[in-house]
DNA sequence: GAGTGTACTTACCAACTGGTAAGTCGTCAA
DNA sequence: TTGACGACTTACCAGTTGGTAAGTACACTC
């Protein structure tokens, strides 16, 4: 069928393109490791760019739709901030690749920025930062922007370090780090915002 | 003469493996934008790898001296981390070059771990935890790993993301998001420690 | 059963990849 | 003056890159 051997490319793509880069996965082994011939693939999404935005798009959906609806949750924005943040994390977690794939797209972005998959991320970060003014209204977006990137920063980094840390420390140490990282994100939520009221 | 070529050729490397990853800059190209030829390239070097090498020694060496300074110091530790923190940010968005290498070879570890510069970050990553245990004795090693790489993240992921916000929120939000930043890093030190001892 | 469209295939292509071999050229020491 | 060395060069290599052209094989509609 043609629709599941288009979203099996997508699939192995993404896995690909966040273990190499994008220039470090060729066409030819994406397509080979589905039994596929490169020109399968070509006619499917035409062209590599054009792959790279299929498999961004299909990436950035999910989360720009967690942030939605913790924007349009009930409860105390504060709540709805730690609860998203660790949701953010803990997916991450088990989708290293996607986790991968989303810190290069920031790093790619400067030299291909006339591509349009930086955009996708835009309605979550703009929930992001409404949630944050919501909780502190004093803020300006600038200010907004940063917190919200502290935030993010904290989850998203450790997600992507995860080999680099396991070799520097050694699997027991960073097992245990692994263990009180969502704590010490809710941890920091909740302090950075504390802080900012008694400002 | 010959140390300064090699070094030019460093420097060049460091930019052009910044913008478009490993695979991305070729030697030919990194050659060509000093008017010397790839084998000459090869000449100092010897291989890819080497330079690549080369270049992520050069990297990590300044950062791993600033923060073992940052631990012989007489200052309280809770200020000297503040200060170390905040002066890294302000070196990455100096050298936003450098810190989106460091950020590609976070990512690319996993497929190349073979390789030996990982550990070039170990000095530094160690100064940085022992701090953390001297402000808080209570914390294993995992939790100190932990809060460090939150602080980390806060600073590393901000600079890289430089482009993608520009994009996303206009260069204006963006600036007034800059101004704030080293405040809003010093507010993250402050809070999570305190709170930390508040518990 | 003719025609149409989709999912592929093999056969090519020019351009580029990292790397080797074999020089050339100037400098400096004996 | 010779000889060695370092800093390069041109010439070349096989393998890979993204992409085009032209087909084949099969399902479906009319």
């Amino acid at each position: 069928m043609s629709h599941s051997t288009r979203s099996k490319l997508i699939e192995k793509a993404e896995v690909l393109f966040a273990e190499r880069g994008f220039y470090g996965a060729s066409l030819a082994q994406i397509a080979q490791a589905l039994g596929l011939s490169k020109q399968a693939l070509l006619h499917h999404f035409g062209s590599k760019e054009a792959l790279y935005g299929a498999v961004l798009k299909r990436l950035s959906e999910p989360i720009a739709s967690m942030a939605q609806a913790a924007l349009a949750e009930k409860r105390p924005p504060l709540q709805a901030l730690e609860e998203l943040v660790v949701v953010l994390f803990t997916t991450q977690l088990n989708n290293p690749h996607s986790a991968n794939l989303l810190m290069r797209e920031l790093l790619d972005n400067e030299a291909r920025a006339q591509r349009a998959g930086n955009w996708y991320l835009k309605p979550f970060l703009d929930a992001l930062v409404t949630i944050v003014q919501h909780i502190d209204p004093t803020l300006n977006t600038g200010r907004a922007i940063a917190s919200v990137y502290q935030l993010l920063g904290a989850a998203h980094y450790f997600t992507v370090s995860q080999p680099t840390l396991t070799q520097i420390f050694g699997e027991h140490d960073f097992n245990e780090a692994l263990t009180h990282y969502e704590d010490e994100l809710r941890t920091l939520v909740q302090a950075r915002f504390r802080t900012s009221r008694m400002t």
